[in-house]
DNA sequence: GAGACCGATACCGCGGAGGTATGACCCCAG
DNA sequence: CTGGGGTCATACCTCCGCGGTATCGGTCTC
């Protein structure tokens, strides 16, 4: 099976409709409808059920899908990896990505001591959107991240463990829940008039409900200010606080951990000098 | 990156030769020798240094080769998934692999537990060599794997553990040592007259060494009640224990874990429900 | 029943993969 | 120092196959 044309399997399998998935290719739609064809007889399977308003994925396409996914994943990272290896042939760089926003109290600690490393070599950090951290260790755009369970799916990858954290409710300060000592996640999620506040999917998009839209951080905890949402975050989040900011426990929230993640197989010794640096602190 | 031309990098890799390189391929030399200057250029890096006697892998080459033979082998996957996912539309089954010759106890208390589970699937249980069974789970033969920390990589896999053991030594009964109540790994390997057997390594090569080669537990266990050789095994081989061979226990051997390994994103229900009654055991 | 929409088929043209012949370079033998 | 063997690279040709256009067959809608 050739690359492209597991390229083209996903694409159609994306759009569950030929022409459009033609379109985005940036080719016709027959040459697409024949390798589709093509493919379906050389793994002897069927991928599609033909409907007359597209197409959808059989048990063995939506196996294709998410077995072909890591596969182009991973053919993405060697190619990346590969050019990153003869780029940085003389002065060797990392590339770490966190979770914009988060933990950086604890990155700030890992960058300064592994800094202070003999051997330590240039980190470039690369903060990006929630979720897309493990994406980015899978396809070698990114070394080593900061990984949050249970909220990232860090399968596949070798970790070790930061830190473990409780989690605790945000809200305003002065709201009446905001005296209470301790409250469960049912309760915390449910208060009337302070909606959980929507975070956007993987692809940008955001799911239905009546809490505010948001990006980032900062934005989210002036909305709490503003007494229009409270949210759940791990404790250490109390970095962030300031007036007009309450904070209740959780009593049967789950335990957030945060792990440092890295690609199996990485023969890199700046990887594995970080690692080591991070299970020091 | 096109998988023809990682499999022909990894080919030439391997072979550190060009010519016999095409040779392998079924292809002629020009070729090949074209494709990966192509795939040079397209990436942007120097993967071989050319030589009067072959050709040599650069540092970018050496990611390459590792990164790229992962990746190969998630295509392979796909596409035996797929078409297992197809055949088996009707009715299920599952592939279990395990290392010849052990663990056989465990395996049989594990295969008749969910054998009585009420949705248990045919299980077929593929036997090979030592240290095949990450390859095996990695390209798609398998579904779920019996391994053995520290020997297998299992790095890219969900696991669960099995059982934790000591190992012992296993040495002819009536061998002046077989009578000490314990001794260390340094102490058991340098017997003089009880050379450590050599196995064979994934290519099937044996290392060099003044040990008998040897191929599974039943042969090795002859030999050592011959008087040839003597070796280091988890304590549960004490089940294989027959007359002529004395076991002594070793004070600084590593723990040897059995884990039931399988592919991250495996939506399999019946993996789930394998590995499920491999936790209650 | 006409039209819109979708995927499949028929047919054509061209880029690129593979083949053969040969070149450029290195090494060693004599 | 020179010739021959070995290695990878280049030149040139052929042909397969990928992608393009035109069109068909089937289905749902109005």
């Amino acid at each position: 099976m050739e690359t492209r044309e597991l390229r083209y399997f996903v694409t159609v399998a994306e759009e569950s409709h030929v022409g459009r998935a033609a379109e985005r290719l940036g080719m016709a739609q027959p040459p697409l409808s024949r390798a589709i064809g093509q493919l379906e007889r050389r793994l002897g399977a069927d991928l599609f059920v033909r409907t007359p308003r597209g197409v959808t994925l059989t048990n063995a396409g939506e196996t294709l899908l998410r077995e072909g996914r890591a596969a182009l994943a991973a053919i993405e990272a060697a190619e990346r990896r590969t050019r990153r290896t003869a780029e940085a042939a003389d002065r060797a760089s990392l590339v770490l990505t966190a979770k914009a926003g988060a933990s950086s109290e604890l990155m700030v600690k890992l960058l300064d001591a592994y800094a202070a490393e003999p051997d330590a070599v240039d980190v470039e950090v690369v903060l990006s959107p929630p979720g897309h951290q493990a994406q980015m260790l899978r396809d070698g755009r990114a070394d080593v991240a900061i990984l949050h369970r249970p909220f990232d799916d860090m399968s596949g990858f070798e970790v070790d463990v930061l830190t473990v954290e409780e989690q605790v409710l945000i809200l305003p300060a002065g709201h009446p829940s905001s005296t209470v000592t301790s409250m469960t996640v049912a309760e915390a999620t449910s208060i009337p008039d302070l909606p959980t506040p929507r975070w956007p999917r993987l692809d940008g998009s955001y799911p239905d409900g009546p809490g505010p839209e948001l990006r980032d951080l900062t934005q989210v905890l002036q909305l709490v200010r503003l007494g229009r949402t409270a949210l759940v975050l791990p404790e250490s989040a109390r970095a962030y606080l300031r007036d007009g900011l309450a904070v209740v426990p959780l009593s049967d929230a789950a335990q957030v951990t945060t792990v440092i993640a890295w690609p199996p197989h990485s023969t890199s010794t700046a990887v594995a000098g970080l690692v080591r640096t991070a299970g020091r602190l």
